[in-house]
DNA sequence: CTTCTAACA
DNA sequence: TGTTAGCA
């Protein structure tokens, strides 16, 4: 019923990350002014964005379908996080 | 690759 | 409001 959580260890660029979620680069760079991300960062400056960050950029374009904007979608993304924390708390508890 | 700015829908 | 193009 859960999924495991994706990795988030930074292992793609910028291009590849925007390529693997359909959007294009300024995109990226804006959910993460926004606040939807915050990828790792190189020594360099370079972004690093890790699986669960892909999966963070795929669930805002669906957000974004569903009709919410950007600061609606962190908003959710953000109670996601939470929920999905407490679930994970309830089953130990509960084992 | 980065940030920033301006223009478009 | 969100996306995109162009510049430095």
């Amino acid at each position: 019923m859960t999924d495991p959580a994706p990795s988030t260890l930074g292992v793609y660029g910028i291009t590849v990350a925007a390529e693997l979620a359909g959007l294009g680069e300024q995109t990226l760079r804006l959910y993460e002014r926004r606040g939807l991300l915050t990828p790792d960062r190189t020594s360099g400056g370079t972004r690093r964005y890790s699986d669960s960050d892909i999966a963070v950029l795929l669930r805002v374009a669906e957000l974004l379908a569903e009709g919410h904007n950007l600061v609606g979608a962190r908003r959710v993304i953000e109670l996601e996080a939470i929920n999905s924390d407490l679930r994970i708390r309830i089953a130990e508890l509960t084992a």
